[in-house]
DNA sequence: TTACATGCAAATGATTTGCAGGGAC
DNA sequence: GTCCCTGCAAATCATTTGCATGTAA
C-alpha cells in the first residue's frame, strides 16, 4: 500500500465512523506515517506542524486516540513515563527487543509465539485484542563494547 | 520462603546497598507482602498505613523504586494512565492478561513461549535481563455479559 | 555525629477537558 | 443549518522534588 493510499484508507474510516476529514487530521496522519519510527506525541506534534502549521497538541491527541482505536497506530510505553506511537497499517505485526543501554529498538517476530499465547487466551476463556511482548536487555553492540563504553 | 524470611532478605538488601532499614520501610514492604494482588501506588499507601500511620505517599514511591530496581517487585502499566505492582519474591515468573472491559488480570505461563524468547534474543545477540508480555481483550466472565451490562 | 530518610507541599509533565468560535457535510 | 472539530488555557492525575527536620548506624 503506498502512502495516498494508506491516507484515502484512514479518511474511508473516519467518514464511516462519522467522523470528520479535515485538515489537521489530515496533516497528522501524513505526519505519523511518513515514518515507521517510534514516536511521542510531542514529536508528532512538531511533524504535524511542519506539514500544517496549524495544528494544535490537544488535536494530536484526539487524532492519535481514534487512530490508536482503530489499530492505525500502536502505542508503547517508553518506560519513561511518556508513550510511544507506531505506524501500524501495511506493517506486519511484531514484537520488541528495548536495549537497556542504548535504547535501541530491535523489531521481531516469532509464529509460534502467537500461535501459544492464542492457545494459552483461549485456555483462559480470554478473546484478544491486542498484545505486546516486550524483551528488555543488551543488544548485540552494546554486548561488544566493555562495559565502560557502553551507551551509544 | 514465609512472610518474615522475605522481609529479612528484603532488609538485608537495603542495608547491603547503604540504605537505612527504617520502620516506614518495614511498613511498605510488609503490605507489599501480604497480598499477591497487583495493586497501585495509592492502595499501598493505604495499607501501608493500617500497618504504620505515619508513612507517606512519597516515601511509598520513593520505596517503590528501590524495591523494583531489586526486583523484589514488578511494575506492569494499568492501561489507564497509572501503573500496578506486584510481590515478586518467592512467586515464579508469569506472564498477563489483562481484561480492557473490567480490568481483571489474569496470570500465565507458558515454557515455550520463553523458550522461543530466548531463542529470537539469541537470533539478534541480544541479552535478555527481563520481559514482559501483555495479552489485552476480553475476559471470560465480560465474553458472557451483553456488551450492555459490561465492565464490572 | 553524619548522612540518608521523611513529611509536607509545591512542582512536574504527560494527557484531558470546558468552552466559544469555526467548518465539514 | 447542524453538529462535530478546533485551539486555547485551565484542569487532571500520577509521580517527583525541595527543604527543613528526624533518625539509623
Amino acid at each position: 500500500m503506498n502512502p495516498e493510499q494508506e491516507l484515502e484508507t484512514v479518511a474511508r474510516h473516519f467518514r464511516a465512523q462519522g467522523c470528520r476529514w479535515t485538515a489537521q487530521r489530515e496533516g497528522i496522519v501524513r505526519a505519523a506515517f511518513a515514518t515507521h519510527d517510534h514516536f511521542t506525541a510531542e514529536e508528532l506534534l512538531a511533524h504535524s506542524r511542519e506539514v500544517d502549521p496549524r495544528v494544535s497538541r490537544a488535536t494530536v491527541y484526539r487524532t492519535l486516540l481514534v487512530l490508536e482505536q482503530a489499530g492505525f497506530v500502536e502505542g508503547l510505553d517508553a518506560g519513561d513515563g511518556g508513550r510511544r506511537f507506531e505506524h501500524v497499517l501495511g506493517h506486519a505485526h511484531h514484537d520488541h527487543m528495548v536495549c537497556t543501554q542504548c535504547g535501541a529498538i530491535v523489531e521481531f517476530h516469532d509464529a509460534e509465539i502467537e500461535a501459544r499465547q492464542e492457545a494459552a487466551a483461549k485456555e483462559h476463556g480470554f478473546s484478544i485484542e491486542r498484545h505486546s511482548l516486550r524483551i528488555y536487555g543488551v543488544c548485540r553492540s552494546c554486548n561488544k563494547k566493555p562495559r565502560s563504553r557502553r551507551r551509544g
